[in-house]
DNA sequence: ACGTATTGGTCAAGTTGCTTGACCATCATC
DNA sequence: GATGATGGTCAAGCAACTTGACCAATACGT
């Protein structure tokens, strides 16, 4: 493999990221949603269980003030709340609110949306393949927001 | 293909491709070159014949202000120059210095290096299959610096 | 040829989303 | 129960982008 190759690699693989990114976006507002892109992936956080601000800090790849800052966001505009943690007294549990359930919806019917032109250039087969290849290649490193 | 894989299919090309990007970036630097991602990626569109602001912007998916900064960067740090353009005179032809072409070779080094690792995992021939795929799918829309 | 609109580029100011640093409350360990 | 680690927030700073205004050179229509 040339290394021209690779950049190009790099090149087309941001190119797709970005241009999925783009119409999940797209399609979130569509639907009547503000919000950008992150909200998404915190969304995937928090759904099934809640978390905490450092969990969700963790899995996107930022410090615990961004996250913080993030909840913030989200809980102004009525996606999340912020609730006494369980069994630890100094953390806090984020968890959805039913607009928040609403919103990760819309979001998931965006992306479906977005992947089906994949679909359709490469047949459902070759998509799924793909995604196997990406998963056993970058195993759940945190999300980085920066290029 | 159900709602959920597509947003996990997202999420597995953002992770992807942040790790490549970063790997890259480490790799530029180790090799003595001081810069952020984004150099790469200019320099992969700069390197053939040079190219004007305007058309930097373009590749780059932001606006022409944002991609005279960048330029003023290369510039400051010697990868890049500003030269007359031979047959426009409001335009400038913005060209890679000695060091910038050096820079680039660095940056392509890198990238096969970090491919590698992934050639060790899935094969050669599954990665040049991989990016076959991503070529029919994102054909070159600009590279969007954000998710 | 000439006025007008368009295009390439820069300067300036504003915005966004992250960072680092300082700090408090609570937990864990001994 | 003192000491250090952990979860969270407040505050300030910064990097990389944006929008808006503007000038110089080109292209177009008549």
């Amino acid at each position: 493999m040339q290394n021209s190759e690779a950049l190009a690699l790099t090149a087309a693989l941001l190119a797709a990221a970005g241009d999925l990114t783009q119409r999940i976006n797209d399609g979130v507002q569509a639907r009547g949603f503000e919000g950008r892109p992150a909200y998404g992936f915190a969304f995937a956080r928090l759904a099934p269980d809640g978390a905490t601000v450092t969990e969700l800090a963790a899995h996107l790849g930022v410090t615990k003030q961004a996250a913080s800052q993030l909840v913030d966001e989200l809980v102004r505009k009525g996606y999340a709340e912020r609730r006494a943690h369980p069994v630890d007294a100094r953390a806090r549990l984020v968890v959805l609110t039913e607009r928040g359930r609403k919103c990760t919806r819309a979001a998931e019917e965006a992306a479906a949306d977005a992947v089906r032109a994949w679909v359709e250039v490469l047949g459902e087969g070759e998509v799924r393949v793909l995604c196997d290849r990406l998963a056993r290649i970058a195993p759940y490193g945190p999300l980085r927001p920066t290029w």
